[in-house]
DNA sequence: TTACTTTATAGATAATCATCTATGAACGTT
DNA sequence: AACGTTCATAGATGATTATCTATAAAGTAA
């Protein structure tokens, strides 16, 4: 038996015409004259080695050898059958693998955007990075992941970024500091107290303090945790005030109180952001759609700030080129 | 996915590949040039739908969809591998199906010939149709069966027959006959003893009349039965004498003696038969080859009577024809 | 950078394949 | 015997395939 002169094309042939028996037949449904298909029925039989049909009145049977054939071949085409499926999973995105690189603080909205899309496509598995800010940086410099999620998206010629979510910063205070009974506190009166915050470059910390020197306010005492965990316990331990995401309080409310200050939230988005020169995977881009399509299902409707235009522009050139 | 142009050759060319690791290896070890399997890597992707392959430092790399491509193609290659272990054996005749037409008396002596094959071929189907000689000669004349086995083989131009087994025909009485206790009777002496018979056209009955014309004998008091046990149990009961083949009594013994009479036992073979004119089917081949190997096993060595040189002719013949 | 990999592309050619029409051979049914 | 099936064979043709050599492009290691 020479496999190598053996085609899909040939067992397609030979199931149809051992399934009607008859030469004549299978070729009518394939579209085809019979001779052709008697010919293809030689070229099988002279692959096998082995005499696969003999005649019968008004058609032909498969011989011993051809049975086995049938079986072969009817198993042959369902498994590649199965594997076109597969295929058309992995073109549609719905079946695959992508990365996203997100900065820790996300992590506290990152499963409510995840669950749904893991509920419509059990099949894609996704890798997610998390890290401080300028480990998510360096990780994007390098190409590292398909997607990420940024306070602060990266400038560059070919960076793509879609603001989608509002992260507002809050002041929190333990309960029983005096700021917490007040309403529209200044922050000048608040300068003298020590504040907690994250490490130089995170994203939050960018966004204090700038608003700071915007209102020209400079603070006396800060204190560098990099840790939000950290900070929102130490702060509800009463080591200090700080600005944090309202995501991230939301989480647990161990004796924390959000102070009602002057300007306060601040307000900061979350951005989705992937390179603009080369395609995503294609199940990184049904994670997209499906984001722009289920962000009300994800997140309380005040912060939703769909700005992902672009993004699903360039995703849709992806699909066309490929 | 378009399986219409999936050979089977791509895939064992795609499953060295990404054994190996890396086209050239590939093209190496399958004797063809690194361009070669580029180029048919190229064409297996396009069948496919998609990239299989992604660069790695110093070869390729299957993509997701190529490495479910790679099983695929793996589960494939290995199923048609099985195939052709099939196909080989149906070849051989190790594997496979056959009929054999015999005539009721044989069947004593059938299951001994059959259980030593069965035992070193046991892929192999025999099918066995058991019939009087009319019935039997029948269906050979219809081509009905692939061997045969008659005690008078049927006359033509086409008739293969062989010799291979004697069946003595002994004179059978009960065990208190007073020819029981005789030896060396006349058959004269016996003309007026109740004889029960075959039906006409049994080879049996034939050699016996014969035998009488030759010795000018005439029975006068025959009846016919056409069943070798009813004969054997009613010879048992006193109802008559009768004729039977030495094979058929052996297997059982109720109140039988073997008369010892004049031109006793006659003389009469079983025969191999089969057609010339149209190769018999591998497996028949292999159960001749085999017969004639094996016949000390099956029979005592005095029943031995060897002669099926023309049929193994013949069966070499139709080897080197396929 | 240079040298040595690696894979990809281009161009050429002989083989083979897919497919048709026309025709023949075998078989069973009027 | 004539007819209508069924399958097989022959001959023709354009498309595809298998395969090569030569060369380019890209990456890796010195």
């Amino acid at each position: 038996m020479n496999v190598r002169h053996l085609s899909f094309r040939l067992l397609q042939v030979y199931v149809e015409v051992v399934r009607l028996g008859s030469v004549s037949r299978a070729a009518a449904r394939l579209h085809l004259t019979q001779p052709t298909v008697s010919q293809q029925l030689k070229r099988l039989a002279e692959a096998v080695g082995t005499d696969i049909l003999e005649g019968r009145a008004g058609g032909v049977r498969p011989t011993r050898a051809g049975e086995e054939l049938f079986r072969a071949a009817r198993d042959v085409l369902n498994r590649f059958s199965d594997f076109g499926d597969f295929v058309d999973q992995v073109r549609a995105g719905s079946r695959g693998r992508f990365s996203i690189g997100v900065v820790t603080t996300a992590k506290y909205i990152l499963p409510r955007l995840l669950v749904p899309f893991y509920r419509d496509y059990p099949n894609v598995e996704i890798t997610i990075n998390i890290g401080n800010r300028g480990h998510v940086l360096e990780r994007y410099r390098q190409d590292a992941d398909d997607l990420y999620f940024f306070s602060h998206p990266p400038v560059g010629e070919k960076t793509l970024a879609g603001r989608f979510l509002a992260n507002p910063l809050v002041l929190i205070a333990p309960q029983e500091h005096w700021a917490a009974a007040r309403r529209q506190v200044p922050v000048s009166e608040l300068a003298g107290e020590r504040f907690l915050s994250r490490e130089p470059g995170s994203a939050t910390r960018l966004v204090f303090e700038s608003w700071l020197r915007d209102n020209d306010i400079r603070l006396a005492n800060t204190m560098q945790i990099e840790s939000n965990e950290v900070i929102r316990l130490s702060v509800g331990e009463g080591l200090g005030l700080a600005v944090l995401s309202e995501h991230t309080i939301s989480a647990g409310a161990e004796n924390l109180a959000v102070v009602d200050a002057e300007g306060f939230p601040l307000s900061s988005y979350w951005y989705l952001v992937c390179h603009g020169d080369r395609p995503l995977p294609p199940p990184a881009r049904r994670f997209v759609r499906h984001l722009d399509g289920h962000l009300e299902e994800c997140v309380a409707p005040r912060y939703i700030h769909n700005e992902l235009g672009p993004i699903l522009d360039f995703i849709s050139a992806s699909d066309r080129e490929s």
